[in-house]
DNA sequence: GTCTATATAATGATAGAC
DNA sequence: GTCTATCATTATATAGAC
């Protein structure tokens, strides 16, 4: 008799989770397999490509979330300084107060040439835009407001990492704190 | 006859480039044996622990030489601006200007009880407090000067993670730009 | 659609010659 | 101190029953 009755987008949240936290290499079937709740074989059922493919549609899907969840709210409406709260407490939730690393960091690991380099470039650069398009509204010219923008996630995945190397989830929020500043008051 | 005649140093040097691109699991013995340029066996011979004793050791090595090139210059002598240009200096170089990974970021993946966490927090402490006394020779409290050298290495992982995603190490170098105005203005 | 069982390759690690 | 050859284990992946 089967174990469970798992929808794909409920496997793909626990894909995410184990890539994010032990990255490719470091996620084995087995793991995967035991943290899903489906036997091996019946992941690949579901992904004949096998944990390329796994890790490939979780990326996708984690872009989606991450267009749909975070930088679709950022571009309006509201006030600039709502609209940035907002996504400030999306991110703090979606890493989980700073205990979560993130998959463009642990799935960017090896050679320049991975399989998941280029979809990853292509979401840190949409989200890169979006928070650009803030800092354009506070009066900065196109070139200075992407400077912030970058800045901005910059501070977010730096946060992410000296918070996971201290074990130390508070670095990430007071990571944060210095969002604001950086982008809707154009301090350094 | 052996293919080479190697010493510890040099071998370690070729550890930590492996490790700090590919991470702990990424990094097989296969791979690692062609890399340093010695059988597997020659490696237990060095390091009977095995893998984790080679990462383990790389780790103590690359701690001891952030003290040594990049900390103890930080503390002085020569006023703190130019002691700063030179951490920027090393700094560069060290990542090899953004192309290269921090061996922190990709040894911290898994669980928060991996073997290297408390190496890595403690090296990552002590980062942070030789920035944090700069920062507080410019006037800072004591408060102020630790949340400035967490920005500023906080700034530094950021910048090595967008550039690694992004595929352009012109993010690192943008990213050391903004120390000085960090650690010595005040500027958020 | 999930399972058990298995195939095949790669992995970390050893034995022992030189 | 490095090597070749091999071990036991784990890895990814498949076959086929239900």
């Amino acid at each position: 008799m089967p174990l469970k009755k798992l929808n794909r987008d409920e496997v793909v949240a626990a894909l995410f989770k184990v890539f994010r936290t032990y990255g490719y290499d470091g996620s084995s079937l087995a793991m995967i397999s035991s943290e899903v709740g489906l036997q091996k074989a019946s992941l690949y059922h579901l992904f004949p490509g096998g944990k390329e493919e796994m890790a490939t549609e979780v990326l996708k899907t984690v872009i989606e979330g991450l267009e749909h969840d975070l930088l679709s709210p950022l571009r309006g409406p509201g006030s600039p300084e709502s609209r940035l709260r907002g996504m400030i407490r999306a991110v703090s939730v979606f890493y989980d107060g700073g205990r979560l690393s993130c998959l463009f960091d642990t799935l960017s690991l090896g050679r320049p040439d991975n399989p998941f380099r280029l979809a990853i470039a292509t979401g840190v650069n949409a989200w890169i835009d979006a928070l650009a398009g803030l800092a354009r509204e506070t009066g900065a010219t196109r070139a200075v407001a992407r400077q912030r923008g970058e800045h901005a996630l910059v501070t977010i995945q730096g946060a992410l990492v000296v918070a996971r190397c201290l074990n130390d989830p508070k670095a990430f929020a007071r990571g944060l704190l210095r969002l604001p500043g950086m982008l809707l008051l154009g301090d350094e």
